[in-house]
DNA sequence: GATAAATTACTGACCGTTCAGTCATTATTT
DNA sequence: AAATAATGACTGAACGGTCAGTAATTTATC
């Protein structure tokens, strides 16, 4: 880990203040996700970040405070980005939830953002103001976002007469899913589906159903 | 919390050795999925079990002995009583999707099972062990079970031909998503829909599907 | 442009607290 | 009274947070 395969030299401490909070806050989201709050030592995210303990208190009050933030900084562009798909209204509405799904995916599953749903499970039931937080700010606007293209659909006559926010909620349980599972079972690699089939049949499953319809379908 | 509205006696210990490992593992599962498992202390478990902290190391060896216990002992009783429901092979293949999903919700959502999947998600990183064997011997398990009524239903010829495992998975999600979502987001209950309305709708979706059929359907 | 003085980002030894785990003692049962 | 279940004061290690000290950088002076 700390073995480079040159010889490690000690750095003269360079200082830039201007760097030091979104590096700490890119530092701390990850060992929080690895570890869980309580398990994170302050010590090893000054330790990725590139500094020592105390500079980690020039620039955040608590660890508590570098958790908030971390969470925070990481959500509030990605939820923007999300809402933007969404207004893209040109598309079919079956066409458009599944760009909003891998949207979402990309933005989101892939980029070290994914780690904040695990981390909110985790520490839901120690930090609740960062949760109600999360729910008003994030996880409603998403919703909203996603419900809106399904009333599109019902609109337009795609779609069945569903409710859009129960429909949004279930089309984001395999992004959900996805997102936590794979992060969580990391290790066990080798049974995990690919995440863009598992997306793709999902989406498929969705919009088009398990079973065969008869043939006169109503 | 700990005031009552009767005064607080302290009661003589009482000698139950036998009862005593089954009360600590239940205490154990519903605070470590509270807190986590740093954020835990012996001593809260122990006060929840009714007893002092010394007498959990009369019966476990460590708080990780009594971590991995919990969760060992809380799911295999629920892995079989899941693969059972599997079994029952009578009914039409939409209709025992259906029962899987349900009898999956009501043994686990509904009880203090279901705090061991929010567990896991939260401890995988401490504890790859634990994850690899939970995946192992219930989440495969678990799979295995799904992905056989769904084959059942493409062999009858009721559902389309498509991948049983990866299907599995994404019946799986929303299972999964509202079992973790309801202890994660328990506070924001507002917003929250009825387990029961929220899975069967997913269910109708997943089989029937979100898009009109055009009436000449294939 | 060189040198000194002032500023401030950064460090890490230290302090106080918390808590897992121990064990001498007490309480209960047989 | 022998056996053992249960207790809780105690210990040692770990860690969040502090702050006196160090050194990089900027500003002032000649």
């Amino acid at each position: 880990m700390s073995t480079h395969n040159t010889v490690e030299i000690k750095e003269p401490a360079r200082r830039r203040k201007e760097a030091r909070p979104a590096e700490l806050l890119a530092a701390a989201l990850d060992v929080f996700a690895e570890k869980g709050f309580a398990a994170t030592r302050l010590e090893d995210i000054a330790t990725r970040a590139g500094v020592s303990k105390g500079t980690v208190y020039l620039y955040f009050d608590s660890k508590e405070a570098l958790f908030k933030a971390a969470i925070e900084t990481a959500m509030i562009p990605a939820i923007e980005a999300a809402e933007a798909i969404a207004n893209d209204a040109g598309k079919p509405a079956a066409a458009l939830l599944r760009s909003f799904v891998f949207g979402w995916w990309e933005r989101i599953g892939t980029t070290s953002l994914g780690a904040v749903p695990k981390l909110l499970v985790a520490e839901s039931g120690n930090f609740p103001e960062v949760a109600r937080w999360f729910h008003e700010e994030i996880i409603s606007r998403a919703l909203r976002a996603m419900a809106r293209v399904i009333a599109i659909g019902i609109e337009r006559g795609e779609f069945r007469p569903i409710e859009p926010t129960l429909a949004a909620r279930i089309v984001f349980s395999p992004i959900f899913s996805i997102i936590v599972w794979r992060r969580t079972f990391a290790d066990c690699a080798a049974g995990l589906p690919d995440p863009h089939v598992f997306l793709d049949a999902a989406v498929t499953l969705l919009t088009d159903g398990m079973v065969i319809q008869a043939k006169e379908a109503k």
